[in-house]
DNA sequence: TTCGAGTTTAACAAATATGTCTAACAAAAA
DNA sequence: TTTTTGTTAGACATATTTGTTAAACTCGAA
Protein backbone atom coordinates (compact mmCIF):
# COMPACT_ATOMS: atom_id res chain seq x y z
CA UNK A 1 0.00 0.00 0.00
CA UNK A 2 3.05 2.40 0.76
CA UNK A 3 5.24 1.66 -1.80
CA UNK A 4 2.25 1.58 -3.95
CA UNK A 5 0.94 4.43 -2.59
CA UNK A 6 4.49 5.89 -3.71
CA UNK A 7 4.16 5.24 -7.26
CA UNK A 8 0.82 5.91 -7.25
CA UNK A 9 1.69 9.79 -6.66
CA UNK A 10 3.97 9.93 -9.15
CA UNK A 11 2.05 8.19 -11.34
CA UNK A 12 -1.19 10.45 -10.58
CA UNK A 13 1.12 13.05 -11.52
CA UNK A 14 2.00 12.35 -14.29
CA UNK A 15 -0.98 11.48 -15.65
CA UNK A 16 -2.36 14.75 -14.58
CA UNK A 17 0.62 16.41 -16.96
CA UNK A 18 0.04 14.17 -19.71
CA UNK A 19 -3.62 15.59 -20.12
CA UNK A 20 -3.09 18.96 -19.22
CA UNK A 21 0.30 19.34 -21.31
CA UNK A 22 -1.83 17.78 -24.65
CA UNK A 23 -4.85 19.40 -23.88
CA UNK A 24 -2.99 22.99 -23.51
CA UNK A 25 0.72 22.70 -24.66
CA UNK A 26 3.59 23.63 -22.77
CA UNK A 27 2.72 27.31 -22.31
CA UNK A 28 -0.81 26.84 -21.36
CA UNK A 29 -0.01 24.18 -18.41
CA UNK A 30 -0.13 24.52 -14.97
CA UNK A 31 2.09 22.93 -12.71
CA UNK A 32 -0.99 23.55 -9.61
CA UNK A 33 -3.41 23.08 -12.28
CA UNK A 34 -1.79 19.66 -13.02
CA UNK A 35 -0.95 19.32 -9.34
CA UNK A 36 -4.51 20.16 -7.97
CA UNK A 37 -5.88 17.36 -10.90
CA UNK A 38 -3.49 14.43 -9.38
CA UNK A 39 -4.55 15.35 -6.21
CA UNK A 40 -1.63 16.28 -4.51
CA UNK A 41 -0.13 19.98 -3.52
CA UNK A 42 2.09 21.41 -6.30
CA UNK A 43 5.03 21.04 -3.55
CA UNK A 44 4.69 17.78 -4.24
CA UNK A 45 5.26 18.30 -8.03
CA UNK A 46 8.39 19.52 -7.67
CA UNK A 47 9.39 17.08 -5.14
CA UNK A 48 8.99 14.38 -7.75
CA UNK A 49 9.91 16.68 -10.89
CA UNK A 50 12.23 19.08 -10.07
CA UNK A 51 10.65 21.57 -12.48
CA UNK A 52 7.99 22.03 -14.93
CA UNK A 53 10.51 20.93 -18.09
CA UNK A 54 11.49 18.30 -16.52
CA UNK A 55 7.84 16.97 -16.02
CA UNK A 56 7.54 17.91 -19.66
CA UNK A 57 10.38 16.07 -20.84
CA UNK A 58 9.19 13.17 -19.28
CA UNK A 59 5.50 13.07 -20.94
CA UNK A 60 7.28 14.41 -24.63
CA UNK A 61 9.71 11.51 -24.20
CA UNK A 62 6.75 8.94 -23.52
CA UNK A 63 4.43 10.59 -26.52
CA UNK A 64 7.93 10.03 -28.92
CA UNK A 65 7.88 6.98 -28.20
CA UNK A 66 4.46 6.84 -29.41
CA UNK A 67 4.39 8.89 -32.52
CA UNK A 68 7.34 6.32 -33.27
CA UNK A 69 5.75 3.25 -33.34
CA UNK A 70 2.60 5.07 -35.18
CA UNK A 71 5.15 5.38 -37.89
CA UNK A 72 6.21 1.83 -37.60
CA UNK A 73 2.28 0.86 -38.16
CA UNK A 74 1.89 2.42 -41.29
CA UNK A 75 4.71 -0.05 -42.82
CA UNK A 76 2.31 -2.82 -42.43
CA UNK A 77 2.61 -6.54 -42.29
CA UNK A 78 5.75 -7.70 -44.69
CA UNK A 79 4.35 -11.15 -45.23
CA UNK A 80 1.38 -9.66 -46.97
CA UNK A 81 1.03 -9.18 -50.74
CA UNK A 82 2.22 -5.43 -51.31
CA UNK A 83 -1.23 -3.61 -51.93
CA UNK A 84 -2.99 -5.75 -49.07
CA UNK A 85 0.23 -4.35 -47.08
CA UNK A 86 -0.26 -0.89 -47.63
CA UNK A 87 -3.73 -1.09 -47.19
CA UNK A 88 -3.47 -2.92 -43.70
CA UNK A 89 -1.08 0.14 -42.85
CA UNK A 90 -2.96 2.74 -43.88
CA UNK A 91 -5.61 0.86 -41.84
CA UNK A 92 -3.07 0.32 -38.17
CA UNK A 93 -2.23 3.86 -38.82
CA UNK A 94 -5.53 5.19 -38.89
CA UNK A 95 -6.66 3.20 -35.63
CA UNK A 96 -3.14 4.19 -34.16
CA UNK A 97 -4.27 8.00 -34.37
CA UNK A 98 -7.88 7.26 -33.39
CA UNK A 99 -6.28 5.95 -30.31
CA UNK A 100 -4.11 8.91 -29.61
CA UNK A 101 -6.32 12.07 -30.55
CA UNK A 102 -4.30 14.72 -28.99
CA UNK A 103 -1.16 13.92 -30.00
CA UNK A 104 -0.36 15.07 -33.53
CA UNK A 105 -0.95 18.40 -32.73
CA UNK A 106 1.24 18.21 -29.73
CA UNK A 107 4.26 17.14 -31.80
CA UNK A 108 3.68 19.69 -34.79
CA UNK A 109 3.34 22.03 -31.74
CA UNK A 110 6.29 21.72 -29.50
CA UNK A 111 8.34 20.75 -32.93
CA UNK A 112 7.52 24.42 -33.92
CA UNK A 113 8.07 26.08 -31.28
CA UNK A 114 11.13 24.02 -29.83
CA UNK A 115 12.99 23.03 -33.00
CA UNK A 116 16.41 22.32 -31.35
CA UNK A 117 15.30 19.95 -28.99
CA UNK A 118 14.01 17.13 -31.61
CA UNK A 119 17.83 15.97 -33.06
CA UNK A 120 17.38 13.00 -31.07
CA UNK A 121 13.60 12.49 -32.62
CA UNK A 122 15.24 13.19 -35.78
CA UNK A 123 17.21 10.53 -35.67
CA UNK A 124 14.90 7.77 -34.56
CA UNK A 125 12.55 8.94 -37.03
CA UNK A 126 15.17 9.21 -39.63
CA UNK A 127 15.94 5.52 -39.22
CA UNK A 128 12.28 4.60 -39.47
CA UNK A 129 11.99 6.40 -43.08
CA UNK A 130 15.56 4.82 -44.14
CA UNK A 131 14.33 1.00 -43.30
CA UNK A 132 11.11 2.27 -45.33
CA UNK A 133 12.66 3.71 -47.90
CA UNK A 134 15.30 0.75 -48.36
CA UNK A 135 12.65 -2.40 -47.92
CA UNK A 136 9.70 -0.92 -48.93
CA UNK A 137 10.62 0.75 -51.74
CA UNK A 138 12.12 -1.91 -53.52
CA UNK A 139 9.20 -3.80 -52.88
CA UNK A 140 6.97 -1.55 -54.72
CA UNK A 141 9.46 -0.93 -57.37
CA UNK A 142 9.51 -4.93 -58.11
CA UNK A 143 5.44 -4.65 -57.78
CA UNK A 144 5.27 -2.00 -60.19
CA UNK A 145 7.80 -3.96 -62.17
CA UNK A 146 5.36 -6.47 -62.58
CA UNK A 147 2.76 -4.33 -63.32
CA UNK A 148 0.51 -4.69 -59.79
CA UNK A 149 0.87 -1.67 -59.11
CA UNK A 150 1.82 2.02 -60.37
CA UNK A 151 5.66 2.96 -59.87
CA UNK A 152 5.80 5.55 -56.76
CA UNK A 153 8.44 7.08 -54.45
CA UNK A 154 7.65 5.79 -50.66
CA UNK A 155 8.38 8.80 -48.97
CA UNK A 156 5.26 10.05 -50.95
CA UNK A 157 3.03 7.86 -50.47
CA UNK A 158 3.17 8.22 -46.35
CA UNK A 159 3.07 11.66 -46.34
CA UNK A 160 -0.13 11.30 -48.26
CA UNK A 161 -1.24 8.65 -45.56
CA UNK A 162 -0.24 10.35 -42.77
CA UNK A 163 -1.68 13.63 -44.35
CA UNK A 164 -5.29 11.69 -44.56
CA UNK A 165 -5.23 9.87 -41.42
CA UNK A 166 -4.05 12.29 -38.82
CA UNK A 167 -5.88 15.61 -40.54
CA UNK A 168 -8.74 14.19 -39.57
CA UNK A 169 -8.62 14.16 -36.26
CA UNK A 170 -6.80 17.52 -36.00
CA UNK A 171 -9.47 19.26 -37.99
CA UNK A 172 -12.36 17.25 -36.10
CA UNK A 173 -13.23 19.81 -33.66
CA UNK A 174 -13.46 22.35 -36.78
CA UNK A 175 -15.36 20.12 -38.69
CA UNK A 176 -17.93 18.33 -36.60
CA UNK A 177 -20.48 21.26 -36.57
CA UNK A 178 -20.21 21.36 -40.10
CA UNK A 179 -20.84 17.81 -41.29
CA UNK A 180 -24.77 17.92 -40.70
CA UNK A 181 -26.65 15.31 -39.26
CA UNK A 182 -25.33 12.21 -41.70
CA UNK A 183 -22.19 12.62 -39.45
CA UNK A 184 -23.00 13.89 -36.72
CA UNK A 185 -22.03 10.48 -34.65
CA UNK A 186 -17.89 10.23 -34.08
CA UNK A 187 -17.53 6.38 -34.72
CA UNK A 188 -19.69 6.52 -37.79
CA UNK A 189 -17.90 9.26 -39.23
CA UNK A 190 -14.57 8.24 -38.63
CA UNK A 191 -15.28 4.80 -40.33
CA UNK A 192 -16.27 6.00 -43.06
CA UNK A 193 -13.08 8.42 -42.75
CA UNK A 194 -11.43 5.20 -42.69
CA UNK A 195 -12.77 3.67 -45.57
CA UNK A 196 -12.13 7.05 -47.82
CA UNK A 197 -8.26 7.34 -46.97
CA UNK A 198 -7.88 3.62 -48.16
CA UNK A 199 -9.91 4.06 -50.88
CA UNK A 200 -8.02 7.14 -51.95
CA UNK A 201 -4.37 5.64 -51.28
CA UNK A 202 -5.38 1.87 -53.28
CA UNK A 203 -6.95 3.89 -55.93
CA UNK A 204 -2.93 6.46 -56.61
CA UNK A 205 -1.13 3.26 -56.10
CA UNK A 206 -3.67 1.23 -58.77
CA UNK A 207 -1.60 0.61 -61.91
CA UNK A 208 -4.08 2.07 -65.20
CA UNK B 1 3.16 61.99 -41.60
CA UNK B 2 1.47 62.68 -38.50
CA UNK B 3 -1.19 61.15 -38.92
CA UNK B 4 0.61 58.24 -40.70
CA UNK B 5 2.49 58.05 -38.41
CA UNK B 6 -0.45 57.77 -35.64
CA UNK B 7 -1.73 54.36 -37.90
CA UNK B 8 1.44 53.48 -38.16
CA UNK B 9 2.01 52.76 -34.60
CA UNK B 10 -1.37 50.62 -34.60
CA UNK B 11 -0.50 48.90 -37.20
CA UNK B 12 3.20 48.19 -36.12
CA UNK B 13 1.78 46.42 -32.94
CA UNK B 14 -1.04 44.26 -34.99
CA UNK B 15 1.88 43.51 -37.34
CA UNK B 16 4.18 41.86 -34.62
CA UNK B 17 1.12 41.08 -32.69
CA UNK B 18 0.17 39.04 -35.99
CA UNK B 19 3.89 37.07 -35.80
CA UNK B 20 3.66 36.28 -31.83
CA UNK B 21 0.42 35.02 -32.03
CA UNK B 22 0.76 32.51 -35.26
CA UNK B 23 4.27 31.20 -33.52
CA UNK B 24 3.89 31.18 -30.47
CA UNK B 25 0.07 30.84 -29.71
CA UNK B 26 -1.91 33.32 -27.02
CA UNK B 27 -0.34 31.62 -24.17
CA UNK B 28 2.94 31.55 -25.39
CA UNK B 29 3.11 35.10 -26.74
CA UNK B 30 3.60 37.98 -24.56
CA UNK B 31 2.63 41.35 -24.54
CA UNK B 32 6.16 43.16 -24.01
CA UNK B 33 7.45 41.13 -26.64
CA UNK B 34 4.83 42.49 -28.97
CA UNK B 35 5.52 45.57 -27.86
CA UNK B 36 9.17 45.56 -28.35
CA UNK B 37 8.89 44.08 -31.47
CA UNK B 38 6.63 46.51 -32.55
CA UNK B 39 9.56 49.28 -31.06
CA UNK B 40 6.79 51.08 -28.60
CA UNK B 41 6.52 50.65 -25.31
CA UNK B 42 4.13 48.49 -23.80
CA UNK B 43 1.92 50.61 -22.15
CA UNK B 44 1.17 51.59 -26.04
CA UNK B 45 -0.21 48.28 -26.59
CA UNK B 46 -2.43 48.60 -23.66
CA UNK B 47 -3.15 52.14 -24.95
CA UNK B 48 -4.16 50.89 -27.99
CA UNK B 49 -5.85 47.61 -27.59
CA UNK B 50 -6.60 47.98 -23.46
CA UNK B 51 -6.02 43.93 -23.05
CA UNK B 52 -4.21 41.25 -24.29
CA UNK B 53 -7.56 39.21 -25.14
CA UNK B 54 -8.94 42.44 -27.21
CA UNK B 55 -5.61 42.88 -28.96
CA UNK B 56 -5.69 38.76 -29.70
CA UNK B 57 -9.66 38.87 -30.92
CA UNK B 58 -8.51 41.29 -33.45
CA UNK B 59 -6.23 39.06 -35.07
CA UNK B 60 -8.27 36.08 -35.05
CA UNK B 61 -10.71 38.04 -36.99
CA UNK B 62 -8.40 38.56 -39.30
CA UNK B 63 -7.16 35.45 -39.88
CA UNK B 64 -10.57 33.69 -39.35
CA UNK B 65 -11.33 36.21 -42.85
CA UNK B 66 -8.41 34.63 -44.04
CA UNK B 67 -9.72 31.15 -43.74
CA UNK B 68 -13.00 31.63 -45.44
CA UNK B 69 -11.26 32.71 -48.15
CA UNK B 70 -8.96 29.36 -48.90
CA UNK B 71 -12.01 27.05 -47.83
CA UNK B 72 -13.78 29.74 -51.14
CA UNK B 73 -10.56 29.22 -53.05
CA UNK B 74 -11.34 24.76 -53.22
CA UNK B 75 -14.48 25.58 -55.07
CA UNK B 76 -12.09 26.58 -58.32
CA UNK B 77 -14.07 28.06 -61.37
CA UNK B 78 -17.49 27.11 -61.75
CA UNK B 79 -17.16 27.62 -65.29
CA UNK B 80 -14.61 25.45 -66.06
CA UNK B 81 -15.50 21.77 -66.70
CA UNK B 82 -16.07 19.73 -63.04
CA UNK B 83 -12.69 17.47 -63.13
CA UNK B 84 -10.26 21.12 -64.40
CA UNK B 85 -12.41 23.05 -61.48
CA UNK B 86 -11.58 20.66 -59.37
CA UNK B 87 -8.00 20.58 -60.30
CA UNK B 88 -7.92 24.22 -60.36
CA UNK B 89 -9.54 24.51 -56.86
CA UNK B 90 -6.68 21.98 -55.04
CA UNK B 91 -4.30 23.96 -56.99
CA UNK B 92 -5.41 26.99 -55.55
CA UNK B 93 -5.65 26.30 -52.05
CA UNK B 94 -2.50 24.77 -51.65
CA UNK B 95 -1.24 28.12 -52.72
CA UNK B 96 -3.35 29.48 -50.50
CA UNK B 97 -1.74 27.62 -47.42
CA UNK B 98 1.70 28.42 -48.76
CA UNK B 99 0.81 31.84 -48.65
CA UNK B 100 -0.33 31.47 -44.92
CA UNK B 101 1.62 28.36 -43.72
CA UNK B 102 1.46 29.11 -39.97
CA UNK B 103 -2.65 29.88 -40.16
CA UNK B 104 -4.11 25.98 -39.90
CA UNK B 105 -2.18 25.15 -36.81
CA UNK B 106 -3.17 28.56 -35.30
CA UNK B 107 -6.83 27.46 -36.05
CA UNK B 108 -6.64 24.01 -34.86
CA UNK B 109 -5.45 25.15 -31.66
CA UNK B 110 -7.49 28.23 -31.16
CA UNK B 111 -10.61 26.09 -31.53
CA UNK B 112 -9.58 23.74 -29.59
CA UNK B 113 -8.46 25.27 -27.07
CA UNK B 114 -11.40 27.63 -26.83
CA UNK B 115 -14.29 26.19 -28.27
CA UNK B 116 -16.89 28.61 -27.01
CA UNK B 117 -16.07 31.39 -29.06
CA UNK B 118 -16.58 29.94 -32.34
CA UNK B 119 -20.31 29.69 -33.37
CA UNK B 120 -19.90 32.52 -35.75
CA UNK B 121 -17.12 31.15 -37.43
CA UNK B 122 -19.32 27.55 -37.44
CA UNK B 123 -22.03 29.96 -38.40
CA UNK B 124 -19.99 31.21 -41.59
CA UNK B 125 -17.76 28.57 -42.67
CA UNK B 126 -21.27 26.48 -42.77
CA UNK B 127 -23.23 28.65 -45.49
CA UNK B 128 -19.83 27.76 -47.30
CA UNK B 129 -20.41 24.23 -46.87
CA UNK B 130 -23.84 24.82 -47.60
CA UNK B 131 -22.85 26.18 -50.90
CA UNK B 132 -20.91 23.76 -51.93
CA UNK B 133 -22.92 20.62 -50.56
CA UNK B 134 -25.74 22.36 -52.89
CA UNK B 135 -24.12 23.82 -55.53
CA UNK B 136 -21.48 21.36 -56.37
CA UNK B 137 -22.51 17.73 -55.27
CA UNK B 138 -25.57 18.64 -58.06
CA UNK B 139 -23.18 19.46 -60.45
CA UNK B 140 -20.55 16.23 -59.54
CA UNK B 141 -23.84 13.99 -59.44
CA UNK B 142 -24.60 15.13 -63.28
CA UNK B 143 -21.42 14.60 -64.53
CA UNK B 144 -20.99 11.59 -62.35
CA UNK B 145 -24.36 10.48 -64.44
CA UNK B 146 -22.64 11.58 -67.40
CA UNK B 147 -19.40 8.95 -66.82
CA UNK B 148 -17.20 11.82 -66.69
CA UNK B 149 -16.36 11.13 -62.95
CA UNK B 150 -16.80 9.10 -60.24
CA UNK B 151 -19.47 9.62 -57.78
CA UNK B 152 -18.73 11.27 -54.77
CA UNK B 153 -19.32 12.64 -51.43
CA UNK B 154 -18.53 16.79 -52.12
CA UNK B 155 -17.63 16.86 -48.13
CA UNK B 156 -15.60 13.91 -48.10
CA UNK B 157 -13.67 15.06 -51.05
CA UNK B 158 -13.29 18.76 -49.49
CA UNK B 159 -11.90 16.82 -46.07
CA UNK B 160 -9.43 15.05 -48.20
CA UNK B 161 -7.94 17.61 -50.59
CA UNK B 162 -7.73 20.16 -47.30
CA UNK B 163 -6.12 16.84 -45.59
CA UNK B 164 -3.81 16.53 -48.38
CA UNK B 165 -2.71 20.63 -48.86
CA UNK B 166 -3.05 21.40 -44.99
CA UNK B 167 -0.71 18.73 -43.70
CA UNK B 168 2.22 19.43 -46.26
CA UNK B 169 2.49 22.62 -44.18
CA UNK B 170 1.56 21.51 -40.74
CA UNK B 171 3.96 18.64 -40.56
CA UNK B 172 6.96 20.38 -42.57
CA UNK B 173 9.33 21.18 -39.58
CA UNK B 174 9.11 17.30 -38.71
CA UNK B 175 9.63 16.12 -41.85
CA UNK B 176 12.02 18.19 -43.74
CA UNK B 177 15.55 16.43 -41.81
CA UNK B 178 13.93 13.27 -42.99
CA UNK B 179 13.09 13.96 -46.52
CA UNK B 180 16.80 13.58 -47.96
CA UNK B 181 19.01 15.91 -50.35
CA UNK B 182 15.86 15.21 -53.16
CA UNK B 183 13.85 17.14 -51.04
CA UNK B 184 16.34 19.53 -49.29
CA UNK B 185 15.13 22.81 -51.44
CA UNK B 186 11.29 23.78 -49.99
CA UNK B 187 10.40 24.69 -53.05
CA UNK B 188 10.80 21.87 -54.96
CA UNK B 189 8.80 19.57 -52.53
CA UNK B 190 6.09 22.31 -52.37
CA UNK B 191 5.86 21.24 -55.95
CA UNK B 192 6.14 17.98 -55.92
CA UNK B 193 3.81 17.61 -53.11
CA UNK B 194 1.68 19.80 -55.07
CA UNK B 195 1.22 17.64 -57.90
CA UNK B 196 1.45 14.55 -55.71
CA UNK B 197 -1.98 15.88 -54.43
CA UNK B 198 -3.78 16.64 -57.59
CA UNK B 199 -2.61 13.41 -58.91
CA UNK B 200 -4.17 11.77 -55.62
CA UNK B 201 -7.14 13.47 -55.37
CA UNK B 202 -7.93 12.97 -59.64
CA UNK B 203 -7.35 9.83 -59.63
CA UNK B 204 -9.90 8.85 -56.69
CA UNK B 205 -12.66 11.00 -58.76
CA UNK B 206 -11.29 9.53 -62.08
CA UNK B 207 -14.36 6.66 -63.71
CA UNK B 208 -13.14 3.59 -63.68
C1' DT C 1 11.77 2.78 21.27
C1' DT C 2 14.50 5.47 18.64
C1' DC C 3 16.55 6.44 14.42
C1' DG C 4 16.44 7.79 9.71
C1' DA C 5 15.08 7.85 4.96
C1' DG C 6 11.61 9.20 2.38
C1' DT C 7 7.27 11.82 2.07
C1' DT C 8 4.15 15.64 2.82
C1' DT C 9 2.47 20.23 4.05
C1' DA C 10 2.27 25.15 4.58
C1' DA C 11 4.55 29.22 4.34
C1' DC C 12 7.65 31.88 1.90
C1' DA C 13 10.46 33.94 -2.01
C1' DA C 14 11.32 35.55 -6.56
C1' DA C 15 10.31 36.29 -11.09
C1' DT C 16 7.29 37.43 -14.56
C1' DA C 17 3.20 39.22 -16.84
C1' DT C 18 -0.68 42.05 -17.29
C1' DG C 19 -2.68 46.18 -16.53
C1' DT C 20 -3.03 51.22 -14.38
C1' DC C 21 -1.83 55.86 -13.42
C1' DT C 22 0.24 60.26 -13.73
C1' DA C 23 2.58 63.60 -15.82
C1' DA C 24 4.82 65.27 -19.79
C1' DC C 25 4.36 66.15 -24.53
C1' DA C 26 2.57 67.29 -29.28
C1' DA C 27 -0.61 69.07 -32.44
C1' DA C 28 -4.64 71.20 -33.69
C1' DA C 29 -8.66 74.18 -32.35
C1' DA C 30 -10.50 78.12 -30.10
C1' DT D 1 -1.82 82.41 -26.84
C1' DT D 2 -4.59 79.26 -24.43
C1' DT D 3 -7.21 75.20 -24.50
C1' DT D 4 -8.27 70.82 -25.70
C1' DT D 5 -7.63 66.43 -27.45
C1' DG D 6 -4.98 62.72 -28.17
C1' DT D 7 -0.27 60.36 -27.64
C1' DT D 8 3.78 58.66 -25.14
C1' DA D 9 7.00 57.11 -21.42
C1' DG D 10 8.07 55.62 -16.96
C1' DA D 11 6.92 54.23 -12.66
C1' DC D 12 3.80 51.65 -10.11
C1' DA D 13 0.39 47.98 -8.63
C1' DT D 14 -1.47 43.45 -8.69
C1' DA D 15 -1.91 38.83 -9.68
C1' DT D 16 -0.13 34.71 -11.08
C1' DT D 17 3.20 31.22 -11.43
C1' DT D 18 7.19 28.73 -10.57
C1' DG D 19 10.22 27.22 -7.35
C1' DT D 20 12.33 26.76 -2.27
C1' DT D 21 12.62 25.79 2.53
C1' DA D 22 11.97 24.09 6.92
C1' DA D 23 9.41 21.56 9.84
C1' DA D 24 6.38 17.70 10.65
C1' DC D 25 4.81 13.23 9.71
C1' DT D 26 5.04 8.07 8.41
C1' DC D 27 6.78 3.79 8.80
C1' DG D 28 10.04 0.27 8.65
C1' DA D 29 14.67 -1.16 10.52
C1' DA D 30 18.11 -1.20 14.02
Amino acid sequence: MDNQGKQSKEQQILAAAEQEFLTKGYDGARTTSIAQAAGVTHAMLHYYFRTKEQLFERIVDEKFETISDSMFAIMGDPSLPIVERIKGGISAHFDFVAENPLLPRFVINEIISRPERYELLHKRIGDIIDNISNGLQSEIDHAAERGEMEKMDVKMLFISIMSLNIFTFLAYPFMKPLLGELMADRERFLAERKAENIETILRRIKKQ
